[in-house]
DNA sequence: ATGATTCTTTGATCTGTATCAAGGCAAAAA
DNA sequence: TTTTTGCCTTGATACAGATCAAAGAATCAT
């Protein structure tokens, strides 16, 4: 959608750590051993089938949380049904704030979340006494905060054709591993009426927009949750964003 | 959008320390003397006239501020023109954060601003040896995030006549100033055509939804910019959010 | 004041997406 | 295997809101 989010604090030395990817990459870069130890005593894992839902909206919040595997969705649901998610939870993405004890969204395992969970408390505390570590907080809550704002625009300004080009644009990105040039095997992790939630329109709309850039060769099926970017080019001039993320002259 | 131009307006309005809101409510509640003293050397006052263009998008930020009067509008604007605002700036509300260098949308002022304005170099090292003022800005920053998620149900699900009633009742609730019983007159300060891209409408749809609220009794115009609710359980009746804030049991 | 310009309202019509409906397909269960 | 169940696709139709159009208020400039 656009590359200004780049965060430009100064960037985080690599210290891989071990398997938990919270340790190198959402909050433990830069902790020296005493504070890794202090994570450490407080971390405990916690696994959600597909469907599950994580935490309810209103609830209090137990344990603070870094997505180890799986994908997890945030979403608000109207009296009557009406649906609308209002975020998406990859790997490394972060639960909870500092100073937040409950959540306004339900949080849902899409396909089975594995997570790694910090009692609340007692992470507030090192959080406090830890500035480098409330800095890469404030960075993920930025970071969510662009990415809100972009799917603001996504839901007030595109048609649906523009919605689903942005989206598989979206996982097209997050989803490549920094490859061979061969064409990547996308996994969708969705239903249609969960994609359609995303984007603010039917599982109806979604599956003919779907058949529509099929038939015009932008993208190919293998099955219904499986699908590969045959002309990138295209996919791109369909979402409707500049095509130079967002450089300014 | 080519008409707006940036105003360099040189900074006037000599506001007296005690009424500048940051000092109060954004960044200062807690800091001792040498951190106020610190922040009054680095502050600048500017105006900018209703329509001019506060920052552009992608320009770099060379300060940070917060609003002491007016209304700015946070906005996202597609290559053909579609717009969408992202965001509302009212007085104390702030613009930068920590470590961010740029913006990915325009700020435009919709009536005379005020800003009250920090040295953005000088600012970020005062944030990070002042655990508290980080601290406030991670809550400002979360707040935006929940206002943009409640925003992305709004854009994604409401009905015209709900959004509507939403943004109105928004208003309603921010230009309240505790006061007696009596019906307050709501400044709108927005035109038909920015209240539309705030919610994601036409211009014509939101006069239409206006004329209806007002025909069925629900507020009143004194005149295009300035209305009373009249009826204000109607008005929540008819907002889509469920009546009790969000409590969940 | 007077005319120009910029908003706003309202009407007529169009259209993209929702809604309603009916099968199709594939994985899971029996 | 057959049946069930849960998704998905596709078609027909409806409708909310967009678009096009024109005229009525404010506000601004002269």
């Amino acid at each position: 959608m656009n590359r200004l989010k780049k965060s430009n604090t100064p960037s985080i030395a690599p210290i891989k750590c071990s398997q938990c990817p919270i340790r190198h990459r959402a909050v433990c870069a830069r902790c020296d051993d005493d504070e890794l130890e202090n994570l450490e005593s407080m971390k405990t894992y916690k696994t959600y089938a597909a469907g599950d839902v994580i935490l309810w909206r209103g609830e209090p919040l137990e344990f603070v949380a870094s997505v180890v595997s799986g994908v997890a969705t945030l979403s608000k649901t109207m009296e009557d049904g009406r649906t609308q998610m209002v975020g998406l939870l990859l790997p490394s993405d972060f639960i909870g704030r500092p100073g937040r004890e409950q959540i306004d969204f339900d949080v849902t395992a899409t396909v089975d979340v594995i997570l790694c969970c910090f009692d609340r408390p007692r992470f507030e505390s090192l959080v406090c006494e830890t500035p480098h570590i409330a800095q890469r907080l404030m960075e993920l809550a930025l970071d969510e905060l662009d990415a809100a704002r972009d799917w603001m625009l996504l839901l007030g300004r595109k048609t649906a054709r523009e919605k689903i080009a942005t989206f598989i644009e979206m996982l097209a990105r997050r989803s490549s591993h920094g490859h061979d040039g061969s064409k990547n095997v996308i996994d969708l992790h969705m239903t249609r009426d969960q994609i359609a939630n995303y984007l603010g329109l039917t599982l109806e709309t979604v599956s003919r927009q779907f058949s529509a850039l099929k038939k015009d060769g932008v993208i190919d099926f293998s099955d219904r949750k499986h699908f590969t970017v045959e002309d990138i080019a295209a996919l791109q001039d369909e979402t409707g964003d500049d095509a130079d993320g967002g450089v300014v002259y």
